[in-house]
DNA sequence: TGGGATTATATGGGCGTCAATGGGTATATA
DNA sequence: TATATACCCATTGACGCCCATATAATCCCA
């Protein structure tokens, strides 16, 4: 069983607000907290980033080994944990999508779910294509070989 | 179940002063003394931390561990715990907020709550929300870490 | 190995439960 | 007694759970 996120789906969102979460997507999460996703800001695109809840705890030990009284604390929980958001997953794999999430997405009908490996983003589906492209376009520019990328072994 | 305080909401403040503590964060709380947290002061800004009672012993730890011959050691310990109010939290999930803490942070009509981890904040809504667009901005100019917080693998 | 049968997934909708909120009343406390 | 606070009840809307269906994927056996 693959524990990554990967590949592409376009889903729909129905009138009550739901949509589903790719099937291959749930078998990811844990099964301990298969239930339960947490959402967020992508912070260089207009997309919403999730994963399951498990990273919130690798997350929180980060920050509470800060300088409890510094600057930093405060800016990284403020950012951080205010800005996420857990969402439950119901039986049939379906989860609500925030209001302001899908505003800062642009998202309103369907949502496009790619996978990012350790994460996967939510696009409005024009615009994930569009950063698809225009992703591959910049890394043929640079001339970093795709199939280089791809095939290395590391 | 998620054991940290994430999210953010806003709640009403009725004509008793009676406000709703969002049930996600009295989740967190322990069943042990689910009716029961603490508020204080923030010290770096004009807003209300809260837990629940069982963070005390954490604060207590993290203040221990400053130089005992510095002034910060008495600040802190005096700004915080003399400035500690428990508060009961009724059959409904509300509580009071005394009327010292709501001045001490410009509250009236509404209150923000900002998860912060494994504690929370209370703002007057406008403010809270300045805070977070400060509080990212400091932290994406001075340094990019907010990504790897967020994505990196352990 | 073909093709019907079974299962899984995405989607739609009814309905009960719970969270947030408002208000009346009893009780406590000064 | 007057003020504050806790408990009880009520209302509204949002959300979770249940059931249903269509389509796609998989299975399974002759």
């Amino acid at each position: 069983m693959m524990d990554l996120f990967v590949s592409k789906y376009v889903n729909k969102i129905d009138k009550k607000g739901r949509v589903s979460l790719p099937s291959s997507f749930r078998n990811v999460l844990p099964k301990a907290n298969r239930n339960e996703i947490i959402l967020y800001k992508s912070i260089k695109t207009p997309s919403i980033e999730g994963c399951g809840v498990g990273r919130l705890k690798e997350i929180a030990k980060r920050i509470n080994n800060l300088d409890f009284f510094s600057e930093d604390y405060d800016d990284f929980s403020t950012s951080i944990f205010s800005e996420i958001i857990t969402t439950n997953i119901d039986k049939e794999g379906r989860f609500l999508i925030p209001e302001e999430l899908k505003l800062y997405a642009g998202i309103k009908t369907e949502a496009a779910f790619f996978g990012q490996g350790y994460y996967f983003q939510i696009w409005e589906p024009k615009k994930g294509l569009k950063n698809t492209e225009d992703s591959r376009r910049r890394l043929l520019k640079e001339k970093k070989s795709l199939r280089m990328m791809l095939t290395q072994q590391k």
